[in-house]
DNA sequence: GTGTTTATCGTCAGGCAGACGACTATGATC
DNA sequence: GATCATAGTCGTCTGCCTGACGATAAACAC
């Protein structure tokens, strides 16, 4: 088959963002409400479309920066430990999914600490951190008592597999840091494996475990107390990316 | 931002695909020889454009179809246990991976049992299946003293997302028994995790871990002996897909 | 029969994880 | 300042799983 542009349907490409982050114990994403039709009104992913001379990453780090101010961790200077993680989850492109046209979203994922109020365009009230089980229920009520309009588009299964994909990435690697700040504690580290899992860890076993495991925390010294209780070391990520032996998720 | 279409630069979208089995104790993977420019002549991984009215994993199924003639398999048959498991791997957007024009390409991983000789638009000189090595190794001679030529495009990188991907999921899922055939010993199950893991296992600890993962492994009461030696038990896949505890890779 | 090949069952020691007790060092409260 | 609540850290014990084997079984080739 020889080389016809007429051969290929044209597609639009956007990237959509599952951002997460831990917020008062609870593992929450990043919404934004959609100014134009279709699906006005609705929550939705933060996303747009992957300029002409823009690598797909590039795009899903350009549009992080647009929305939270994050800039990229670059895995080549681990002293910069600021800075969300991101990597691309999966790509979308049912015929239907938009009502306007064609359009193939590569979704990324990004891992935040806990963050300042959103923007959005300027403008906060456009943009939220909200509960990602808020988010995923279906025609409920909120804690507010607001009746729940499910998200946009396909965007309620793209947030559902961002999550249960940093659900199982941190049982292998250090991902789970990505959460925290510079310096945070084991106890810390511990309520971001609680909020994500949805589960309780036993304090002792969880602190046994991960100081035990080669590379994955470097003391830096420090202690605090801004958790209340005897003060705790503080740590950092250390270089190992790749948990061996695992955490290990409880049952259900 | 109100819809405009002159917005956002139109793509073209094709699926590429990783088509991975076992044959002689070695991961091979098909590739099909490119007819015109660009990289005319060289091997490259099967794909094709997305069609208008058609989802990514159909336009992937159609496109294993028309190589292999390999359906896929339909999680929900489960007695159907023939075709092929696909799935999504990840996608690549550089703006310069084609020379032609903006191309994205969602690249999926199909795993296989051994098959007959492949078809490339019924050319059987235009596909094979290589050892995974040989097409991954830059610039050096196959096993017939022939010139290596890297694969065309960015399929190196995609063929080795893929292998990766196959290497950890059959760790944890029960996705090797992919690359068996419907009915297979625990021998040939172990063969198949030798290959791709490019390790030796040892027999008995293997046999005792996969007879003892519940869910894994169910004995149809037969037996066979193609594999010389004494009979051994015929097994199909059990419905379980996630193994827990899951298969340990040994340190390298 | 003898040797070879593959399958299968057992044994044993080391390591890790879950359950939980004990102790320590802070701030809050009376 | 004594007491309490909170959170962190160190140990112990037991059961399970794994890796490293030995041993036996059942076919085929000669």
């Amino acid at each position: 088959m020889p080389y016809d542009p007429s051969a290929f349907p044209p597609f639009a490409v956007t990237v959509d963002l599952v951002v997460l982050t831990v917020r008062r114990h609870s593992l929450c994403a990043l919404a934004v409400r959609r100014g134009e039709p279709p699906f006005q009104g609705r929550w939705a992913l933060p996303g747009g479309f992957v300029r002409a001379d823009e690598d797909l990453a590039q795009a899903a780090a350009r549009e992080l920066a647009e929305e939270t101010g994050l800039r990229v961790h670059d895995p080549a200077v681990p002293a910069q430990d600021n800075g969300a993680h991101l990597e691309q989850l999966a790509t979308y492109g049912d015929p239907k999914r938009d009502p306007r046209m064609r359009v193939v979203s590569v979704a990324h994922l990004a891992l935040a600490p806990d963050l300042p109020a959103p923007r959005a365009g300027g403008d906060a009230s456009n943009a939220r951190w909200a509960p990602v089980e808020e988010l995923l229920q279906q025609g409920g009520y909120g804690r507010d008592g607001e009746p729940v309009a499910p998200l946009a588009f396909d965007h309620a299964q793209i947030l559902s597999d961002g999550v249960e994909r940093a659900r199982s990435k941190i049982e292998y690697s250090s991902l789970a840091t990505a959460f925290c700040p510079p310096e945070f504690t084991v106890g810390e580290l511990r309520r971001v494996y609680e909020a994500v899992w949805g589960v309780a860890l036993d304090p002792r076993n969880f602190h046994r475990k991960v100081t035990g495991t080669p590379g994955f925390l470097v003391p830096t010294g420090g202690t605090t107390t801004r958790q209340g209780g005897r003060p705790a070391q503080l740590f950092r990520a250390g270089g190992a990316t790749l948990l061996n032996p695992p955490m290990l998720r409880p049952e259900v």
